[in-house]
DNA sequence: TATGAAGTTGACCAGTCGGTTAATTTGAAA
DNA sequence: TTTCAAATTAACCGACTGGTCAACTTCATA
């Protein structure tokens, strides 16, 4: 009952991009409505507040990204290469979010942890929550490598961390310097922190 | 001639704690004012803007943390223990941001790379600039340990790279999880990564 | 085809944003 | 003790901030 609208969908479209384009703060409510061509009387129809949105929009993008890293992360593929795959497909990503903005964009998730985590909580815990089930993905091939010896045998969770932390940095490294090639390091990278063998 | 005035001493002071507090976006000129007691129009007798302001504070903080690190890598120091004190030094800062203010800060020009880097190129080629600076520490601490036989062989410049991004990743999630502890993982982090013999 | 729930609109709000200005006060050096 | 460059001040600017609201339009369903 009631009309259908897509203006919902079209703002959280409008936000993930401008979040990840500039920042938070940069990315006012009239910014979002224009991209979305919605009027602020619609946005604040459909979500409570600047920050719902994020969230909303943080959530949404989590989710889809999830069907991909299901799909990479898949145990039939070799564990080590799942990370690396992992990696190549941010790459990929960066290259296509070059091409239309002109710039690395890096992780929208970490850029905005960066940013708002001292001043928004509401924020905070949802970027914490996508964070932590992230690194499972590491966690998992890396035990899986060590199971058939293909890595060094450290804590797999320590291990995984540590990975996932470098990745973070490089991908910062990548936005700061607007500069893909960065992002070819983490292959050799990941290697010497994994202690892969041959 | 004229007389003398701390305004501009205290407008720095004052601008890179509320950065390091929140984020660039969050600080308002009119928060920085209040906080080191000046008026708005004195602000603009010393800074040309916000962003002059920025890069100013930046500055004068690298300015005084390089006093540090040219003790923390002195060449007598043993070149592997150069690089962990260096971190057991931010751990140490960060323990006494976090009794001021309750929360882990992590590092300032990280935070304002990851926000403005997009947006205000003035602001992101002086942190690109100290970063650039910075990494040249584990450089020569690098080359120095692989001199000395106590680390792994690979391309120094490419192990100080991981290990920077490394430690740029993990200062980020201890502010994202306001967890001082994250920090210590550090140590076995980087000696993983640099291959650390005995 | 009537209905009312859901979506849309533009005008409006008080507060804040970064930044400007001209008048005034100060105190170091001559 | 005078002088004047430098520092301070408060009032002001227009644009924009996140957010509200009541009137209005649409269209899926019954």
């Amino acid at each position: 009952m009631g009309r259908t609208s897509t203006a919902k969908d079209r703002l959280i479209d409008a936000m993930i991009e401008l979040i990840w384009a500039g920042s938070y703060g940069s990315t006012s409510v009239d910014h979002i409505c224009d991209k979305a061509g919605v009027k602020k009387g619609s946005f604040y129809h459909f979500f409570e507040s600047k920050t719902e949105l994020a969230v909303a929009a943080i959530e949404h993008g989590w989710t889809e990204h999830r069907k991909e890293l299901d799909q990479i992360f898949s145990p039939v593929v070799p564990p080590v290469e799942r990370i690396l795959n992992c990696f190549r497909n941010f790459r990929q990503e960066q290259e296509e979010l070059f091409q239309k903005h002109g710039r690395v964009l890096g992780c929208p998730i970490h850029s905005l942890g960066a940013e708002v985590s001292t001043v928004d909580e509401r924020l905070r815990d949802t970027l914490q929550e996508i964070l932590s089930q992230f690194i499972r993905y590491y966690e998992s091939a890396i035990r899986d490598a060590q199971a058939q010896g293909s890595i060094v045998t450290h804590d797999a969770m320590a291990l995984a961390r540590i990975v996932f932390a470098y990745s973070e940095g490089l991908l910062l490294h990548a936005r700061m310097w607007n500069d893909l090639g960065r992002l070819d390091e983490f292959e050799s990278g990941a290697k010497i922190i994994l202690g892969v063998k041959g």
